[in-house]
DNA sequence: CTAGGGTTAG
C-alpha cells in the first residue's frame, strides 16, 4: 500500500487515513471513526475528502457526499475537491466547489491553492474564456505575483494556444525562475515558436535536466526530430543527467524518422543507465519499434512490461494494425479487456484499421456499434473515416459512401480520401470522380486527390480525363510535394530526394540502378513506359527511367548493407504501383527484405510478396 | 494536510 512521506509523525488518524487507498477502506474506517464520535475535527473531515479524491479519482462522489454531510468544510477540504475534479474525467465540476468557498457559511475566500488548481482545471477544458476570468479574479485576490501561479497561467495559456498571453505572464515576472523559464520554452515550443523557445533555453542560467527534457520535447513534438536527436547528443555532452523522460522524447523522433538503428542504440542506452522503464517510457519503446517496422521487437517489449495502460496496449494495437497484422490487433484487443483496462477513442482507431488490414467487415461493424453501446465513447469523425475505410477496401464502395452520406457531421477530406483510395483500388471511375470532387472542394490544394484520380482514368484509358485533371492542378498551382526516402545505415541518416545525385555515392547507386534494371528484365518485368501514366505518379519523374526516391534508397540499401540484414525505407508519400511492383520483385531477384513505411502504412517485401496484399 | 517546469497512442 502506498503511504506519502508527508504524514509520518503527523496526527497518528491522519496518517491512518492517509495510508489508506481503496474507497472500502476508506468508507469503514470513516464509519467507525464516526460511531466512535472522533469525527468532530474538521481537519479529519479534510483528510478524508482529500485521500478519498487521490486514490480514487473516478468516484468523486463519496467525497462529494462527505462534504454534503458537514455544514461548514475547511478550505482545505474544497480545494482538495478542486484538485481531484481538475484531473478528473469532468474538470468543470471544479468550479462547483469555488462557488461553494464563495458561498460557504463561514466566509472563506480562495487562496492560492485554490487559483492554483482551478488554473490546471481550464488548462484541461481547454477554456479560452473561463481561463482568462480565473486569471483576472486571481489577480483581484492578489496571488499574481505567486510563482506557483506564474508557472501555471504560462502553462494554461500554453494549453490554450495564447502565446501573447503567455508572454504577458512571463514578461510581467521580474525575475522568473528556472521553473517558471522552463514553462515559457515549453510554452512557446507548444505554440510553435520554437526560435524564441530556444534562445530563452540558451540564455536560461542553471539549466537542469528538466528544461533540457522541455526543449527536446519541444523539438520532438513540433517534428523537428533531427533538431530534439541533436539536442539529446548536446545535452550529453554538456555532461547533464539524463533520465527517463529524455528518452521518451529520444524515441519520439526516432519513431518519427523511422531510424531503427538510432531508437535501438536509445534503448541499448537505456539499458545500460539502469534507466526505470516506466510504463511512458516502455510505451515510448513499444512506438519506436512498431514504427521502425521491427513489430516483434515491439512486442518483446510490450510483453515485458508489469505494467500496461491505455497508451501502452492501444500503441501496440495500432502498430499491429499499421503492419498489417490485424488479427494480432484484435487478439490484443481482448487481451486487454481481460485485463480490465478500459478502452478509449484511440483504442478503437487502432481496432478498426485493424479490422480494415485484413478485411473483417462484419468485425469492424460490430466494433464500432460496440464503442458507444459498451463503452459509452461517441464515435469520432475519425472512427467514421475507419469505417469508410473497412468497407472500401473490401470493395463495398456503395456502402462506404453510405457512411460518409449518413455520418452525423461534415465529412472531412480523409473519408472522402479512403473512399477514393478503394475506387482507385477497384477501378470505380463515377465514385471517385465524385470523391475527388469533394477533397479538392474541401482542400484545393490536396494533390493527392488529384494524383489518385488521374491514376483512376490513367486505368481505365481515358486519357481525356488524365490531362484535365493535370490542367486544373496546373491552373489552381497544385504543388507536388517532393518524394523523400530515407534510410539508415550505421546509424546514419540518408535521405534522398527525387531526382537528387548530391549523395557522395551516387555513381555507386547509379550502377545499382542499373544492375536492378538488367535483373529486373531478366525477371520479365516490363517496365511502365506510357508517358501520359508517367506523369501522373505521385512523385515527377526525372528521366525517362523511373526513380523514385525509394527506388534510390533501395539501390543504396543494397551496396551499403550487408547482405541478409534488412532495407528499411521510410517514405514520406504513398508508395506507387510501379515501386510497388518493382520492390516485390526486388525482394525476390536480390532476396533481400524490404520493409517500406509509406504515409499510411508498412510495406514487408519478401520473396515477391508484400505483407499489404496489394491494398494500400 | 492541498501547489509550480519536462514524457507516450490517432
Amino acid at each position: 500500500m502506498m503511504s506519502s512521506l508527508g504524514s509520518i509523525a503527523k496526527h497518528p488518524t491522519i496518517t491512518l487515513i492517509d495510508a489508506l487507498t481503496t474507497l472500502k477502506e476508506l468508507k469503514q474506517v470513516h464509519a467507525q471513526l464516526l460511531a466512535n464520535g472522533l469525527l468532530n475535527d474538521h481537519h479529519l473531515l479534510g483528510q478524508f475528502v482529500a485521500t478519498i479524491a487521490l486514490h480514487n479519482p473516478k468516484n468523486l462522489t463519496y467525497s462529494d457526499q462527505l462534504l454534503t454531510n458537514y455544514d461548514t468544510p475547511t478550505l482545505f477540504s474544497f480545494n482538495s475537491m478542486i484538485r481531484a475534479y481538475s484531473k478528473s474525467s469532468t474538470p468543470h465540476k471544479s468550479f462547483h466547489f469555488y462557488n461553494r468557498i464563495l458561498r460557504s457559511l463561514n466566509n472563506l475566500s480562495p487562496d492560492n491553492y485554490t487559483f492554483n488548481f482551478l488554473i490546471r482545471t481550464c488548462a484541461q477544458l481547454l477554456a479560452r474564456e473561463t481561463g482568462p476570468s480565473v486569471h483576472g479574479a486571481l489577480v483581484k485576490y492578489g496571488f499574481e505575483n505567486d510563482p506557483h501561479i506564474q508557472s501555471g497561467l504560462i502553462f494554461m495559456y500554453a494549453e490554450l494556444g495564447c502565446l501573447n498571453s503567455c508572454h504577458k505572464v512571463f514578461g510581467g515576472i521580474s525575475s522568473p525562475d528556472v521553473v517558471c523559464q522552463t514553462a515559457m520554452v515549453s510554452a512557446c515550443a507548444k505554440c510553435g515558436d520554437l526560435g524564441f523557445a530556444r534562445d530563452l533555453f540558451d540564455e536560461m542560467p542553471g539549466r537542469d535536466s528538466i528544461a533540457w527534457n522541455a526543449m527536446i520535447a519541444g523539438y520532438a513534438q513540433r517534428g523537428k526530430s533531427r533538431e530534439a536527436l541533436s539536442l539529446f547528443y548536446l545535452m550529453q555532452m554538456e555532461g547533464v543527467k539524463v533520465n527517463e523522460v529524455s528518452m521518451v522524447s529520444v524515441l519520439s523522433a526516432c519513431s518519427h524518422l523511422g531510424a531503427l538503428d538510432q531508437g535501438r542504440w536509445a534503448h541499448a542506452y537505456i539499458e545500460k543507465n539502469k534507466l526505470r522503464v516506466t510504463v511512458n517510457l516502455g510505451t515510448a519503446l513499444i512506438d519506436m519499434y512498431a514504427k521502425c517496422g521491427a513489430m516483434d521487437k515491439a512486442m518483446e517489449v510490450f510483453w515485458g512490461m508489469k505494467e500496461k495502460n491505455v497508451f501502452t496496449w492501444s500503441s501496440a494495437m495500432g502498430g499491429l494494425a499499421m503492419n498489417g497484422f490485424g488479427e494480432k490487433c484484435l487478439e490484443l484487443f481482448s487481451l486487454m479487456k481481460k485485463d480490465g483496462v478500459q478502452p478509449n477513442e484511440v483504442t478503437f482507431v487502432a481496432v478498426l484499421r485493424g479490422c480494415s488490414v485484413v478485411g473483417l467487415v462484419d468485425e469492424g461493424k460490430e466494433h464500432f456499434s460496440s464503442m458507444k453501446t459498451s463503452y459509452g465513447i461517441e464515435p469520432e469523425i475519425e472512427h467514421y473515416g475507419c469505417l469508410v475505410d473497412l468497407y472500401g477496401r473490401a470493395g463495398r464502395v456503395v456502402e462506404a459512401l453510405n457512411v460518409i452520406n449518413s455520418m452525423p457531421m461534415q465529412p472531412h477530406a480523409a473519408a472522402w480520401g479512403a473512399l477514393l483510395n478503394a475506387c482507385r483500388m477497384y477501378k470505380n471511375l463515377e465514385l471517385g470522380e465524385l470523391a475527388s470532387r469533394k477533397i479538392v472542394e474541401l482542400e484545393s490544394k490536396n494533390h493527392g486527390a488529384y494524383v489518385l484520380l488521374s491514376n483512376i482514368y490513367a486505368d481505365s484509358k481515358k486519357w481525356d480525363g488524365v490531362s484535365n485533371v493535370r490542367q486544373i492542378m496546373k491552373s489552381k498551382g497544385v504543388k507536388k510535394i517532393p518524394g523523400c526516402s530515407v534510410i539508415e545505415v550505421d546509424g546514419e541518416v540518408h535521405e534522398f530526394f527525387v531526382g537528387d545525385k548530391s549523395h557522395p555515392r551516387y555513381n555507386e547507386i547509379e550502377i545499382m540502378l542499373g544492375e536492378i534494371s538488367r535483373r529486373l528484365k531478366l525477371f520479365g518485368y516490363v517496365a511502365n513506359t506510357n508517358p501520359v501514366l508517367f506523369d501522373i505518379e505521385e512523385e515527377e519523374k526525372e528521366d525517362a527511367l523511373c526513380k523514385h526516391s525509394e527506388k534510390v534508397a533501395i539501390a543504396f540499401g543494397l551496396i551499403s548493407l550487408r547482405e541478409g540484414v534488412p532495407i528499411r525505407i521510410v517514405k514520406n508519400l504513398r508508395v506507387c504501383w510501379d515501386c510497388h511492383e518493382v520492390t516485390k520483385i526486388i525482394s525476390k531477384v536480390f532476396n533481400r527484405e524490404i520493409i517500406v513505411r509509406d504515409r499510411n502504412r508498412f510495406h514487408h517485401f519478401k520473396d515477391g510478396q508484400c505483407s499489404c496484399r496489394g491494398y494500400w
